[in-house]
DNA sequence: TCCTTTATTGCAACTTAGTTGCGATATTTT
DNA sequence: AAAATATCGCAACTAAGTTGCAATAAAGGA
């Protein structure tokens, strides 16, 4: 499990408190997060937030998403995985299993199942 | 190919004019678009837009999902397939490919893949 | 045909995730 | 310690999508 800390190595950014509250709190998660899942979590400006997330992802730290909600979801990059997103509830869960696309001259960054999750399905 | 009349015999909606202009769009288009992308075809009010691409979508008659830059795109049910949306120019491209992927107790409706278009993987 | 009921529409106001400008504060550099 | 630079909070903004409501259109019945 990396550590906050690990992380002023392999990039060169400036890890502030607001940066490290918001890494650690995708750390500890097993899934992805959204600004609202985080907000009671961090103290600071939903602007500071957004501006960090970008920062992020420009350096490849995390990664992110559009769910149904409308909401970007934010994500550790560790290892590479799928993500299936309820239609009914809206829950978004890790798929750790190999999917075979064979797409020529395409680079295939993350795939989105979109479906019905076990709990929906009995109801 | 679906003509927008033939609609009138498997649904039990009322095929006004507005309804006609938004699902002719969708018929003759071959990838999904947005409200912005049909605005200009179209002369109803956004409310009527959406209200009607709601009674759509309760009637399976179309099918949508949430793109990069944070629009829906609307479709035809036609046969099933995934989406591919690149992450760069943001193109939304259909993938007519069987792609296998088990989930005990899901039920799968569509898949979205994400990543770099072959225009995009060049520059 | 006229009257009543119901469905559809346009307008305007609203909601909300995310963005931007800017001045204030903190950090780094010299 | 002053000057240059990065980060931050605040407030105002943007834009996709929603909602209330009144106006119009269509359907159904007497």
């Amino acid at each position: 499990m990396n550590k906050v800390d690990n992380l002023t190595n392999i990039t060169n950014i400036k890890l502030t408190s607001a940066r490290k509250s918001i890494l650690e709190l995708l750390i500890k998660s097993n899934k992805p997060l959204s600004y609202e899942d985080m907000r009671e979590n961090i103290s600071m400006d939903k602007a500071t937030f957004y501006r960090n997330i970008t920062i992020f992802e420009e350096e490849n730290i995390i990664s992110s998403f559009e769910s149904n909600d409308k909401k970007r979801y934010f994500e550790i990059k560790r290892t590479a995985h799928s993500h299936f997103i309820c239609s009914s509830c809206s829950k978004i869960e890790c798929i750790h299993q190999d999917i075979e696309i064979k797409l020529e001259n395409y680079k295939i960054d993350t795939i989105i199942i979109k479906g019905l999750c076990s709990d929906c399905l009995k109801n």
